[in-house]
DNA sequence: GATGGCAAAATTGCATGCAATCGACTATAC
DNA sequence: GTATAGTCGATTGCATGCAATTTTGCCATC
């Protein structure tokens, strides 16, 4: 999981860790959620899954069908395009904010995330998509922007989930290359390149992925999720 | 309160009343919410107004301090203007979509639309504020993108509640020959134009908003929530 | 008169229990 | 053999109750 999961509360802590296991692609789209079964895992009650599960919903994470219970999101091709659509609008806004207010630290603070990217190159997959998201989440935060911190981790995040459902392996790695030039377009402040740069960066990731199709089954297979539920587990006396 | 409230559960019976009674500045910016005097108020435990608040919070029209209860979110200045910046640059993103798909339906329901505005031009304020983001909405819909409604109706929301903050009264109505002018270059399929007068008029709504600075006191005042309350008692059985 | 700490009241955090709803299965009729 | 109706099981929807936390008012002390 990550280091942002800073001791919250326990309503957080879950979550995130939901949050986490469908973005590592240990739930997958279509996965049931059943509120028993999970508190039941995590060693709390429903209510708190409940809230969970809420959230996440609102987040695009998981889909919530009334009376029926919860299942991890499966969105559509036709909605994958369109929160790519919406991303690449929103990161252009990302861009010029902060070449606008650009400093030393903040671009030591790109380098260092890219530099954690590139040792992670070769480890599992769903480290480097996270990796990967967290770069576009770091740009957000140094707008000093609540409001685009917001919006761009939940539109990354879901973005995460379609890139699991539609991508084909291994196609997400080849995006190094191009956050290094996004740095350095950054660090010469050259604002048109820079957005350039990034439609391309995204449109690239969003073409990359949307050409083949994966299918999961609508299996339960909670198990999977026993590392994620021991951590809250544990943090809990 | 709407016509898309339609029936639902009283789940979101109660989140809609609420975001309608903060956004037509029935509940002002920094009021508490307590969850027993909500409940009471609308005849359900807290079980429903805690998830109503939960949402709402997600949605940035509430503030949840952990263990020091809800209050209607107050966004500061930054906040304001990150948030219309924003819904420019994704409102951008809707006049493309719609007007790639123009049809003769879509532009009645506009004018239809335009019609209920110039209707309640000299109604009360927060119905004509009303109208007028839900035009916005609207234009979201036309383009069938289920993404791109929930973020416009999201972002309308907040940027409803900013301007009962900052705005000084009467400021909102001149938008509706604006509204007129993009309707018309919908029309006339010159998506160039349509885009700029989206962008003057979200600029000129937020101008003529954040000049002017009003306060609220940090009050509970529940009994002006009495009408809202009702019609969700009412819907109980 | 101001400050620090303590105790009581108010409010939220969370678990549990019961009722309502949905889906699947079976039985029965055609 | 297929279709339809009815019942049963599983799961969610919601209310209530108790524990935890924060705030507020009070009193003692400086």
């Amino acid at each position: 999981m990550k280091a942002s999961d800073k001791a919250k509360h326990r309503n957080e802590l879950i979550c995130s860790a939901l949050r986490s296991a469908i973005l590592e692609r240990v739930l997958l789209p279509g996965m049931k959620l059943p509120e028993d079964s999970l508190g039941e895992r995590f060693g709390v009650s429903r209510t708190l899954i409940r809230q969970a599960l809420e959230r996440l919903a609102a987040e695009g994470l998981v889909e919530l069908r009334r009376n029926r219970g919860a299942m991890v999101a499966k969105p559509s091709l036709e909605e994958a395009r369109d929160i790519f659509e919406l991303r690449t609008q929103i990161e252009d806004l990302v861009i010029s904010r902060v070449i606008k207010d650009m400093t030393p630290t903040k671009l030591a603070e790109l380098e260092a995330h890219l530099a954690k990217e590139v040792e992670a190159e070769h480890a599992s997959e769903p480290i480097s998509i996270r990796l990967a998201t967290e770069f576009h989440i770091l740009l957000a935060k140094l707008t000093g922007s609540p409001v685009l911190l917001r919006y761009v981790e939940e539109i990354g995040y879901r973005c995460g989930l379609t890139l699991s459902l539609y991508a084909r392996p291994h196609s997400s790695d080849c995006g190094i290359s191009e956050h290094r030039q996004i740095i350095d377009a950054l660090a010469n402040a050259d604002e048109e390149k820079a957005r350039d740069l990034m439609r391309s960066h995204l449109t690239a990731v969003a073409d990359r992925a949307l050409i083949t199709q994966k299918e999961a089954g609508p299996l339960v297979y909670l198990d999977a999720l026993e590392p994620y539920a021991r951590q809250v587990r544990e943090s809990q006396d």
